[in-house]
DNA sequence: ATTATATACGATTATATTTGTCGTATATAG
DNA sequence: CTATATACGACAAATATAATCGTATATAAT
């Protein structure tokens, strides 16, 4: 449990390839081959960092992807938000309902981990665990 | 991602429950029934808490189990460890090797991560989160 | 002693989530 | 015009989680 997922896991490996070649334009198919990841999974995960800008894109050939200056800045929670959705440890913590309607015990353990979580990651920048 | 399983949230009810009835002895089914849980999964939930003292069990007809005094300095480090083994966001953080043999860029990032939650659940009780 | 009821524990099945693949569209450099 | 890149949705495979099943052991009550 509480593990990340291979497109965070990519994103990660993307992104910090990116900073160590910014003067270049580098395809999916660059990193894919580079690090052993599966081209269409990487393509669709720097798309999504795409449209938050966190990276930027250029099409057709010669084509391929920048690292932007909003990297730095990226907090590990937007991060995390923008490939995964809402950081939580349980579903309820978001949504409207209770997974145990009548009588449920645990909503103020569950708010208070999962507020810590989101504080942690809130206050951690991509730049902070890159040193 | 960063989802606690089923078994953790069980065991948080059932923990807060026998806090909260600490007179008597509850049964599994006790519980089982007034939250709705599977049984046969509380049930192991619970030993797996009685085989590290968090609870304390009695077998036989009146049987069931009762909280300790340990639960309330118990970190949610060592109450997620005694339940789902290693917190690690990513396996290679306790296994040996690494997931990306060659090249693997990301070692650091993720390792910051991870001392991170741990640092934050070593420093927080099952009392902290229940007040 | 016998019975009923509780915990203890391993093996198996079902379900959900994650991961990876496939097919098609669009942009653009040469 | 063509080759190569990003963009995006639908589907399939693999994995992890959740739940069930079966059996053993302890013990209170009769
Ligand atoms: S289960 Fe999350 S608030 Fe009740
Ligand atoms: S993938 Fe974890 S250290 Fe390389």
């Amino acid at each position: 449990m509480l593990k990340i997922t291979k497109r965070v896991e990519y994103a990660l490996i993307a992104i910090r390839h990116l900073q160590e070649n910014q003067d270049v334009l580098v395809s999916v198919s660059d990193i894919s081959t580079a690090y052993g990841i599966p081209k269409e999974i990487l393509a669709k995960t720097l798309q999504k960092l795409a449209s938050s800008n966190i990276v930027k894109s250029y099409k057709g050939p010669t084509g391929g992807y920048k690292a932007t200056k909003k990297i730095a800045k990226t907090t590990l929670n937007d991060f995390f938000e923008i490939l995964e959705g809402p950081t939580a440890i349980m579903d309820c913590y978001f949504q409207d309902g209770c997974d145990h309607l009548n009588s449920c015990n645990i909503r103020t353990p569950i708010n208070k981990i999962n507020d810590s979580i989101r504080n942690l990651f809130n206050n951690l920048t991509l730049a902070d665990i890159s040193q």
